[in-house]
DNA sequence: CGGTTTCATGAAACCGGTTTCATCATAATT
DNA sequence: AATTATGATGAAACCGGTTTCATGAAACCG
């Protein structure tokens, strides 16, 4: 019936320069630089304008400026809350930027992020790769077409902000330890992950120092389901701790533990990572906390300087500090596998300082 | 040190026109008809093409087509896993339809919403917006601007995909009157949600067919938080059984009588909607499972079909269907509070057979 | 008061494609 | 063989802005 999207085509420069009396030039000075007019001149452009409804046509500026006014986010999974926490934190700041976000969804797929990236790269002005999966060489040939912040990704010559999980995932391994625990497991995340990297050393390295035995559990995806499905693997290996990758592996694994009949803390300690689901969880999981939506911003700081030319040279390498927070899912280990006995810790909810990092990472550091 | 962006001018078609030794025109269509061309001619010249890197710059074949390829999508909360589900099958139809996503998060918040829109729709071809928090007049108007989807929102004259839970509500409501329950509350989602004044009428209706107690438990917004906030009311209200707005508050109502100590369904059945986070509670949810990555696909299909002018009258109504699953988080009221008893339920994962929608609302529904 | 700035504005080129229309060669038709 | 389709290609206009450069008027200056 009344077929709704209305076919008047929408005024352009050349129509309000007509109704306004000047030329079309000053109708584009009146929108974008405003100071080189008269007074009288831009009110009256403007309100001819407002009454023709005119508005500029952003492609044909964008084409003639050679500026998008658009970036884009690439994620390996808009399903992890990390990167949903993520995303608001650029579309926040790319907003008050005034750019428009497009969001890209690799699902963990490095040909797919490629393709997308074709697709998306044509119309930005800059990207940000969070956790990209694409080999160091792709990223690199992509950052030689387009401005490129990588987050979560340590290349050189490639501006980068990282998230320093891997000394908090230490700060948690001596957590366990001091609780008794002597034999822990790490449940991975994605091999190409270079956060997965990162943690495993550092957990490696604690377990090293103090003569612990850890286990890896590999995974194919971080997700619910992945960690649920490490659990036979835990239960069987005698662990009586687990890191997992992230809370929503964590969660996996607590809801995996208790369809085995097991309770956490008291049957085994899990700990996450992010701290985004971590007081969703019940109980309330002891995590790293990320400031995820911060990393968001920075990134997009990062990407609007790159793209203004200032500071922010492609050697930028920003490290976010993040927090180790005890709630309720580490405990001693249960007595059969107890090879040390310490007091039980109280569940509480705020951040236990005595694991809080200290000053040197407290803000982030530039280098 | 190596300023990264390379900024050799991408070639253009002049370029290539030049080094392939045709004309411009023959460029492009090589690119975009190339049926009009040789194929000789064709191969020559995406070879040359090829050889020198050349990109059709979609900005420019946006300015002169009027079609910018790409299309919005507006939520009102990424954070919610409906949100991300449907975003992925937005994505995904999108892409195959060679479109390229904007995603807007809204905040719940309406204002913010029309800044996104606004900020989008200039270089969008169509927009979709799921369950919007605008009003029916903002909504309209924006239509009558864009070719627009919506999802969840029931307006006339706006093509729109619905679905429908209300119905499923209704057989939860009577899965928990048969087990005996006699006084349950409807915590709700968000006022300016269509989706909820759906769900709140069918469960109203049928708990005065049956003479059941209803209560309604409003809340600020659909989030974790707000469905364990609710919990204080939940348990002093006396009800038996809480039907959530949707898994993630459901999820919250789960924790919040945790913590009071309170286990379910042994004290409290909980059922919640959407069915996205049914299988990573503990015990896995009772839940209305929804189809959400579909829903965004045929949004997508249909917004497309609305841009090539195919069927698609701006009155398309398409209804989707959910289904009711019993998972472990319904069961008999306690003893103290049973009007009636029956024989416990078995937890099982599977589609309770006898609750599942019929063929009426089995397959799509086009008025 | 003539000469130099400064300021507001317009004409026209430009951004990088697409598309209409004209042209010309070749194939098909009579 | 003359005529008409047909098909491949090029010239130029166009999409809707921005921006350079030129121009004329007003302000400034010694």
């Amino acid at each position: 019936m009344s077929s709704l999207p209305a076919n008047k085509r929408s005024p352009t420069i050349t129509d309000v320069a007509a109704a306004a009396k000047v030329s079309r030039a000053t109708v584009s000075r009146a929108f974008s630089q405003p100071h080189l007019l008269s007074a009288e001149t831009v009110a009256r452009v403007t309100a001819v304008a407002a009454q023709l409804g005119y508005v500029p046509n952003h492609t044909a500026r964008a084409l003639s400026t050679g500026r998008a006014g658009n970036l884009a986010l690439m994620v390996p999974d808009i399903g992890n809350p990390f990167f949903t926490a993520l995303m608001r934190g650029v579309q926040t700041r790319a907003l008050e930027a005034d750019y428009a976000t497009f969001l890209g969804d690799s699902d963990e797929n490095p040909e797919l992020e490629d393709v997308l990236i074709a697709k998306l790269s044509a119309q930005v002005d800059g990207l940000i790769f969070a956790a990209p999966r694409l080999s160091d060489e792709a990223l690199t040939a992509h950052a030689h077409r387009k401005p490129l912040v990588l987050i979560n990704r340590d290349l050189p010559n490639i501006p980068r902000i990282l998230i320093d999980t891997a000394s908090t995932y230490a700060v948690a391994m001596e957590h366990l330890i001091s609780l008794g625990h002597r034999s822990i497991a790490y449940v991975e995340g994605p091999p190409l992950a270079w956060s997965n990297a990162q943690r495993l050393k550092a957990v490696r390295s604690v377990a090293r120092k103090h003569g612990i035995r850890l286990i890896r559990i590999p995974t194919a995806r971080p997700t619910f389901e992945c960690g649920q499905a490490s659990v036979r693997e835990l239960i069987d290996s005698g662990i009586t701790g687990a890191l997992a990758y992230d809370d929503l592996m964590a969660q996996g694994i607590m809801a995996g533990l208790a369809s085995h009949g097991l309770s956490v803390p008291d049957d085994m300690s899990v700990i996450g990572c992010d701290g985004v689901l971590a007081t969703r969880a019940y109980p309330p999981l002891t995590s790293i906390t990320v400031h995820c939506a911060e990393a968001g911003e920075q990134a997009v700081d990062l990407l609007t300087d790159l793209l203004q030319g200032r500071a922010a040279s492609s050697t930028t390498r920003l490290v976010l500090p993040t927090e180790f927070v005890i709630r309720a899912t580490t405990a001693p280990p249960p007595r059969g596998h107890a090879h040390g006995m310490l007091p039980r810790t109280e569940p509480n909810d705020t951040p236990a300082q005595d694991f809080t990092r200290g000053d040197s990472a407290t803000h982030p550091r530039t280098e």
